[in-house]
DNA sequence: CCGCTCCCTAAGCGGCTGCTCAGCAACCGT
DNA sequence: ACGGTTGCTGAGCAGCCGCTTAGGGAGCGG
């Protein structure tokens, strides 16, 4: 019951972001980097810091490996705190990846929609997922690549949330197709690839590397649309930003 | 010593391909899939019989929540005759991502060097890559997603295997580049994500799917094409081969 | 027949796992 | 002052983990 206290109060955490929860923006040695926002409204403040530290945790040895020990003394608590506010640890995983995935549709859903033209939808929508995996990829990583170290029902509810993302994108490339905007002979199989690649990034980013998760987004964008087909883009949005405007 | 057998006389084995049996959407619960052979000269009967129950189940579950006794029960065998072929469990992992890598390798080296155009080389390589992470990737999604569980210097020697790739990849675009067949602002960046978008087939990819591991490469083969800038091809190739003819 | 090697098993050791439970300090409205 | 609730801890349980060890049986050169 505690543990629903935890689990029921996540959801809601998308308005504000914190401008004043970042100290350690310059990523700590220690390996595990930014504050990583997203659990900003969590729901008593232990709870998000078991979560916050669950997060660290798999993302760095993955969750088979990670002990609830582990987990609660990165919190800077005993064993058995974890349990008032989560019932075991799988739920940890599972609030993680149910959050995630919410984002991820959501990120998809509004970039999918700032735009009206299919070109212009899906660069937002790429460059904008991208961006997330790439500035949040300690979460990210957890949510895309944990996946099936969750209970079954847990399983079978954060599939259909990937099969949304995965509609999300697939209806942009067919109005595009539509529209005479895209070239794509096989549009699930290109929006499956879409999605894969930029979920990819959460592997291999690490903060300190050479690009920027803008960069990044930029360069994906560009890429992406090649992939479907479109025409050379009207602000130079071909494969990076550096491209021949023609 | 009998560990070492088992180790050192693996790595030949590519001609006959079999792949008819199918895998559940998740863990079936009769066991994986295909035979997989890639493993098929390895030392004594009973090393290559464990290290084929180990890539399936670590495949199915993960490194860490493989257990020795599961690999060995797999095998048909007690706990204790994996320690007569393998050291320790983590051993096994390493042959298996270390068998693999060289494959990959291989599989690059060969492909680019089986044409003369940047764009067949890089369409080729796409191909083959693309079609045994899809063929093989009961062992490929080991291969690929297992890799930090390894020992520290494992892991270094691995990872010098994967930088081996990209490079071979870069390689091929950077040609393209220079002979004015592609237009790419950034190779590594560029070279990075068609590696990533590569290797992720093995992620998802299902035997029992609506594409076969060929029309995947093919499909895949026209994505990244597009992705480097090449012009459409001349056999149709400019993205999955079910193009409209003109 | 011997003795030796090669594979393998039954049994089990120490240690760590996820998780539980009794108890306690701090706060609450009354 | 006080019973109740909330959030946490120290101690620990049952069970599984990777791995070891002692020994057995099949094969084989002599």
């Amino acid at each position: 019951m505690a543990a629903e206290t935890g689990a029921e109060s996540v959801e809601s955490a998308d308005a504000e972001e914190g401008a004043d929860a970042e100290e350690g923006v310059r990523d700590a040695e220690d390996g595990a980097g930014e504050p990583d926002d997203s659990w900003g409204e969590v729901a008593p403040d232990a709870a998000r810091r078991l979560l916050l530290a669950a997060v660290e945790a798999f993302a760095e040895r993955g969750f088979h490996a990670t002990t609830t020990r582990d987990i609660a003394s990165r919190a800077g608590m005993s064993p058995a705190a974890l349990y008032i506010h989560y019932r075991t640890k799988e739920e940890l995983l599972y609030q993680i990846s149910r959050v995630g995935h919410e984002r991820s549709v959501r990120i998809l859903t509004e970039a999918g929609n700032s735009a009206v033209t299919p070109a212009d939808r899906l660069a937002a929508a790429v460059r904008a997922f991208v961006r997330w995996h790439a500035e949040r990829h300690t979460t990210a990583r957890v949510v895309q690549y944990e996946l099936n170290a969750l209970a079954e029902e847990h399983y079978a509810e954060i599939v259909a949330l990937r099969r949304r993302s995965e509609e999300i994108l697939r209806g942009i490339l067919e109005d595009g197709v539509a529209a005479g905007d895209f070239t794509v002979p096989d549009t699930r199989g290109t929006a499956l690839a879409v999605l894969s690649l930029c979920v990819d990034v959460a592997r291999w980013f690490r903060s300190g590397g050479t690009r920027t998760p803008e960069e990044l987004g930029e360069l994906y964008a560009g890429l992406v649309l090649r992939m479907a087909g479109a025409p050379a883009g009207p602000a130079g949005e071909s494969a990076g930003g550096a491209d021949r405007g023609a």
